[in-house]
Formats: structure tokens, C-alpha cells, sequence
DNA sequence: CCTTGTCGCAACAGCTTCTGTTACATCCGA
DNA sequence: TCGGATGTAACAGAAGCTGTTGCGACAAGG
């Protein structure tokens, strides 16, 4: 369970607030985010306000306060949200130094390191091919009425 | 720091063995791995455990027992190590189900995976492209002191 | 057959991260 | 000024990973 669902709840808001921009309504609540994420509105002001410090969304305080998007859903790609969560890279390197007195402990962090990093480039190479209207689109054709 | 090293550890094993095989020591026990990686026997067997039922080393139980290398390093790709250790993908799904009255929340999701699972291919094409003699290659011309 | 060295595995503690919750200060439109 | 909403700290609970201990299972070699 532990599984990192930052990027899905940021990207769950932004869809969210994509579609309301759609249909006229510009501002959300926290709590109007928070319904049909269902989940508490304190997580998502965290994620809206990681999103808000990457500037894809704005925010209104005060009141009649609410959030929007700071531009159009085409321009906001998948990396951009990934990196504004600032989501943990999918592979650890040892947690101990390892035995420098054996030839692999002293040369495998820099192999594994250049590994990691192809595979890490890869992830950011197809989350920069999908944006946050392409997920709108995804999703309401996904409707289980029909809508 | 919760970091999924196991990829790593299991990695790191692999490329051990696969230089000392090529020393001419086929056998090696969990302890001496432990050496080399810098952690506890019983982790080194945990991991070793589930490269064995991937078929990708063999086991030596009784006295001079050890492990060895179930196939040729050139063989072994880190996709099979990463199928083998059973890692977690880098993102989770909501941990609670999302609104079903919402639009959003009723399609979101197999939006996601679908964009998820376009990252997954992603990572594990560029993991097949890497072989355990490839890191240990990589690993020896990183030697600080020269080797 | 028995000793001995090693693996297999369960159980547990400690640590970290994440989610979720409460509480309260801050802000700003009306 | 008032009221509704954000910003953020503090805390609890759950889960996962690493690391450790202990002990049973196993097999080579004497």
C-alpha cells in the first residue's frame, strides 16, 4: 500500500480543474477537489500547493478563495507534475557503503548509477508524451454509463 | 531513505558471482556475498531466494554449500532481476476509490493505468537492454585506484 | 552414522514514508 | 469587520524495508 500515489492525486486535481475550466466554473475549492478525489482537502492543498510552487496552477486566498489552472491543459505534461511532486526514483542505491576492499563493492554504485539514470530518463521521455487534456480525453471515454 | 534497494542488492549478488566464476571460484556463501554488498547474511539469502526461484542462480544446501550462477552473466538482464525481485512500480493508483458521482472520478483510472503501463514498458525495455556482465564490465573499469 | 557448516524461514524491532486528521494562524473579498 | 478558504504544523496509524536473532532442515565428509 505504500505505493506512491502523489503523481495520481495531483494528476486527479488537475483533470478535475481542467473539466470545471471546461464547463465554465474557473475556480475549485480544496474541498470540491477533495469530493471526488475523496480524500481529506488538507492533501490536496499539499499537492495543489506542490503544483502551485511549480507554477502550474494558480490560487486565489481570502474569501471566495479557490484554485485554477495557470495554463491550458495541452501545455501541462505528466513531467511536469511528476517533477513537481518530486516523486521518489523508482531505485535505491545501497543503503550502506559497500565493501571497498572488493573490486564490485568499490565499482558498482557509478554502473548502477548510469543504469538508473537511462531508466530514469526513459520514464521522463514517456511522461513528456502525455498532457493533462490528453488524460481529460482518456477519461471520459472511460464512462462506465456511458455517460 | 525507504528506497527500494533490492534491485540493487540483487544486482550487485549477480555481478559477484559472476566475477568470482570467472576467478574460477563457482561457489560462493551468503556470507561471503554479505561481505562484499556490506549487510547481513540472512538479506543476501532473502534475495538470493528469489533469483533461485527465477531460475537464475543455482543452490548448494549441506556443508560446502553456496551459490553460482544458474545461467551465462552475458544472459542475465536486469529485467530478469527486477521480474525476480517482484519491485514495485514507481506509481500507485488512489488508495481510496475516487467519487463515482464525479466524471473525473469514475474514468480516471483506467486513464492512469494506461498511462502507467505505457511507463512500465518503458522502464522494463530499458532494463533488458543491460546484462549483468555489462554492469560487471562497467564495474571494473570504475576501480578509484586504479584496480 | 554423526558432525559440521550452510541454507530456509519465521518472528521481531527500528526506522522511514505516506496518508489522513485536527487545529489554528493567515489572508482577503464582500 | 466578517466569514470562508488557504497554509502549515503536529500527530496518529498503517505499511514497507532493513537488519537481527533463533532454530529447523539439509547434505557433504569423516
Amino acid at each position: 500500500m505504500a505505493a506512491n500515489s502523489r503523481l495520481t492525486i495531483a494528476t486527479h486535481a488537475l483533470v478535475w480543474l481542467a473539466l470545471a475550466q471546461r464547463r465554465g466554473q474557473e475556480l475549485l475549492t480544496s474541498e470540491q477537489v477533495a469530493a471526488s478525489v475523496n480524500t481529506n482537502p488538507v492533501i490536496i492543498r499539499r499537492s495543489l500547493g506542490d503544483l502551485r510552487r511549480a507554477g502550474l496552477v494558480d490560487v486565489r486566498r481570502g474569501a471566495g478563495a479557490g484554485w485554477s489552472l495557470a495554463r491550458e491543459p495541452e501545455g501541462i505534461t505528466l513531467l511536469e507534475v511528476y517533477d513537481a511532486v518530486d516523486a521518489q526514483p523508482p531505485f535505491g542505491l545501497h543503503h550502506t557503503e559497500p565493501n571497498l576492499e572488493c573490486p564490485v563493492g568499490r565499482g558498482i554504485r557509478p554502473a548502477l548509477s548510469g543504469a538508473y539514470g537511462r531508466v530514469e530518463q526513459a520514464i521522463r521521455r514517456e511522461l513528456a508524451d502525455t498532457s493533462i487534456a490528453d488524460v481529460l480525453r482518456e477519461t471520459l471515454t472511460n464512462q462506465p454509463t456511458g455517460r
